[in-house]
DNA sequence: CTCTTACTTGACCAATCAATCCATAACTGG
DNA sequence: CCAGTTATGGATTGATTGGTCAAGTAAGAG
């Protein structure tokens, strides 16, 4: 081996992410991100390849990470209304807090649509994934008499994706923490018994 | 008076929106414009100002138009809760028709949050004038039994906005018409009595 | 201690960006 | 028919874009 890289890789990457996030793809520079991610040009390159490329890694790696704590917020509680209600306020906490101001996955959704096979295989992914595990949650809930009997899970399951899609873009454009905690309050109630 | 234009000036504004919400404001260039828009350069820049004007205006005008077309859908209808359904289903189905494959308005907000007073400003009119509108059909629907009684209609509407923006997230992404339908359905589930 | 590896720094590249200048064309009021 | 006015099209601007090249240097391996 030779001579250790001075930065952190990780760190740097959520630089990335955080960056991205804000200004979207097109709309950050090789500068901007040199100067968000504290390294120099030719490191970024060696790194990380191009531009897109480390687009595409920092939404890989914030997509995982995003849903991972969703979910596992879902999951952590044992009643599902519960556990569904702390998933949502999850995301709603952080972008209010300024910990995760604003999400990539959704603007990368909305920047590119479908129109880029590898962007979309991300996002079909993370969408996929989140889908399954709100329908198996929310068929326990049924089961259980937690939730109605009547609600169709592969719905719901989509209905929560939209909610929390609706929530991001709402925080992202200014909205307030009570309105934020209003729109899930409204929302459990189309699950509710 | 003098030469007239050889284009229409609002069919030139119409293309701009549909460019500006399929790539955004960064991801889109002058030439891009030039060529959707069908008009040369310098007529842009003496018609329209420069480039941050003219999305300005474009993202005035399709918010104008966007409202009014989701709201005169509310109210089209006698009950209450078909008119919001014909609301949401409203956007989907020119999405998927491929009429308005994007919202600016939602791309808007992505791309540039509260960062720029400007956008800000029109997002911010959009938002409430459509909450006030929701607000006040949602009183209606509740006073008339057709909705919950117990529904506080100011969070209802409030969440009816963000369902809007979900469902608008999800058709961007690519889901289907009967996701986006199901989404809906769900939805007006929290409503109803 | 030296050799080798590879990270860092800064200069540099062609291409593209938004925007302007200028000459020409086209229309209208007189 | 002419004069005044405005639109159009092409050339061009300086700045910025993403990406590369090359020289200098720090650090582990033998």
């Amino acid at each position: 081996m030779a001579r250790p890289r001075e930065f952190d890789r990780d760190t740097a990457l959520q630089r990335a992410i955080e960056t991205f996030a804000a200004h979207g793809f097109e709309g950050t520079s090789t500068p901007m991100l040199l100067e968000a991610m504290k390294i120099g040009r030719q490191s970024l390159y060696d790194t990380f390849g191009d531009k897109r490329s480390l687009y595409l890694e920092a939404l890989r790696r914030y997509s995982e990470e995003s849903t991972g704590a969703t979910l596992s917020a879902m999951f952590a509680s044992d009643r599902v209304l519960q556990g569904i209600e702390h998933a949502l306020l999850g995301f709603v906490d952080d972008a209010l807090s300024g910990a995760a101001p604003a999400c990539l996955g959704i603007h990368a959704i909305t920047e590119f649509g479908t129109s880029q096979p590898d962007v979309r295989a991300v996002t079909d992914a993370v969408g996929h994934r989140t889908l399954l595990a709100f329908e198996s949650r929310l068929r326990d809930g049924i089961e259980r008499g937690e939730l109605a009997a009547d609600l169709d899970a592969s719905a719901g399951a989509q209905f929560l994706l939209a909610t929390l899609s609706g929530l991001k873009v709402a925080a992202r454009g200014g909205a307030s923490q009570a309105a934020l905690h209003g729109i899930v309050g409204v929302a459990l109630r189309a699950l509710s018994p």
